[in-house]
DNA sequence: TATGAATGAGCTTTCATTCAT
DNA sequence: TATGAATGAAAGCTCATTCAT
């Protein structure tokens, strides 16, 4: 609050503010070259920086990337959690909610494949310790979902029989699909519209309906 | 037929054999340790075979990976290729038919965990280029899904307005996240029948019935 | 003599053409892509044979080099003892049968530049041990130069001061940088006659005349 | 002048030197052991450095060879054109300054055989391109001659119709086998003299006086 | 704090040689 | 005798990480 210890302050913000310009650095070379064939001297590189200077900020190449993971992860999370679960009563009210969130969240995937790349691709398959931290990742994308069902089988507009893990899960699986295909879109955006539009559909209707 | 040429004919078998076993090592290393963490030294050491020896069968490590992915791909297509999408006349006979097929095939997932690590995980992620095939692979599903799918609007018990490529598309995502989430189920089988149940009932009714 | 043991001597003489064979195979492969670039596999190929084959008839890779140069090597001397030195009794009968011995030799070079490439060029470096019995083989030519030299001392029709060993030796520098020389010129016929003509010149007339 | 960066000149400076250090410690080993026999490590080891420092200062095996090679022909050069081609205006005179030269470079080949080792054995045959290289450094030293004897044939003291070219390749020649020969001298000062004395008279006077 | 020179573990790959068939 | 499958020593090279400056 006080003026007291600025020039601290003002280096521990630098570093911060370091720290960030390197996690953007690595997601960026990380998502065009792929986690194993990047070198620490190509993060370095991309930030014009030392590349020992890398190391005063992060313990080694494995840190990085689990920071870029964790980073990715949040943006992706805070593009669901904008909603709340618990403002919907109605299926109608539901539906035009995951529409809403659907429609958010596929514009990202569009707007920035390298996310999808880092989040469903490379983060997935970096070794198999994070193999376990992406895969928990998704299933914190799953459990966010699950929070959605649970307030309609709490009101009472989705049957309270629904599997509520397992369909959550499910409906990840669709995103992670949705955000694959768009990978290799030829027009990103129409394709989005299409995953908005068929994913709510067998989401709310099933394929019958 | 006859008996001529026996040698040249056993040495051929005898290396196709050995081709054989070399893609199941790898395999096996692969699912265990990670492609970018396996040397061709694991591989051959799985066997019991000098290193050398794996060069006389394979190009180099890129290829028995892309191999053992094809030969991976094949075990799963032919789960889902065993069944005739024509065979089915009525939404409930489909119904029957897909809870056959993911019974099948979810529990290739349960029993063969690895199978998942590889076409999901490890596949998808050794390079840029293998990322393009994997992916091929998952579009090789999604297309054998949407055969059955067609079948339905075709006979008229799905929606003639259906989006079949990309609602094939997304119960390919359901299958992933299948596989993925026997990969760390404590117990597999009961979570199989789990997917089997809320997966053909979001995929038939939606979330809603 | 006779016509006992008919059978061994015919197998005797299979394997001596085979062991001929193989000196000729390896002498081409070893001047096209050079000695250590060659492998036993490249030999073998060129003749059609198991590589296995070629461990019957040879110790190794070093051994058939050997080989290959010691034909190499017969084949320049013959060219040079195809004269008798005894035979000249005069400066100018010397001086003609100089140049009749060039023109062989050279006609050679021009003709098989491989022979040069072998003796001058791949024998001298394949390993230390090789250096020294291609520089004996350089000294062989020495010596057998230095007969003509020697026996116009003792004609009289050269001085006998003459550094009868050193010329000599200079002398095969002349016909190895020829060899060289020959091995890159557009031209060798033309190229060939030049070193003739300037070759025996300075031999017997130095620059200056 | 200034102190300005003294640090950034200084590192300059102390890479140029290891630069220079491993070509030195590289020259030492192939002519040793020679090329193919000879291992990044051992360069490496000879220097007491780690191997991976040797790829910091050059690209590969093959590019060290070169820069070798650089720095042998440089050091043979130097001491050719010590001498000014156009300072001789006499027989006598261009008698004695060849006399000067021959000792100079004869003493060059018996003080460091290596040299020779390098520039007329591994050189010449450690891969076809690199024969290439060597045969233009022996052609660089035969223009280096040729220019001599277009000052003599200019002055008129050497006659009008001398083929220069090839004559100044076939001393090359006798260079070259001067070098070889002082290789395996047991005496090599007394050889060289021989050399040079030898030499220089069938030069100039031929072998008949 | 920033740097990049130095390092060596560790990888992929080659190929001369052996030997069972 | 002929073969080629099997072998593993050995080499070149990369790159994450350390540390003196």
């Amino acid at each position: 609050m006080s003026g007291v210890s600025t020039a601290a302050d003002r280096a521990a913000e630098r570093a911060e503010q370091r720290r960030a310009d390197i996690v953007h650095a690595a997601f960026k070379v990380f998502t065009q070259r792929g986690y194993h064939a990047t070198g620490i001297a190509d993060i370095a590189g991309e930030l014009g920086i030392g590349h020992g200077t890398f190391y005063r900020y992060f313990e080694n190449k494995r840190d990085i990337l689990v920071h870029v993971l964790a980073d990715a992860a949040k943006r992706l999370l805070s593009v669901i959690d904008f909603d709340e679960p618990g403002d919907t009563d109605s299926l109608a009210e539901y539906r035009a909610q995951t529409e809403r969130i659907c429609h958010r969240l596929f514009t990202l995937f569009a707007e920035s494949p390298e996310l999808v790349r880092l989040l469903f691709v490379e983060g997935l398959a970096a070794d198999p310790e994070l193999t376990e931290l992406t895969l928990g990742t998704h299933r914190a994308i799953a459990e966010g979902t699950a929070l959605y069902l649970r307030n309609g089988v709490h009101k009472g507009f989705l049957p309270a029989d629904l599997d509520v893990e397992v369909t959550a899960h499910a409906l990840v699986g669709v995103i992670i699909s949705c955000g694959l295909s768009l990978l290799t879109a030829a027009d990103p955006v129409a394709e989005r519209d299409r995953w908005i539009r068929a994913g709510t559909r067998v989401m709310f209707d099933g394929i019958a309906h």
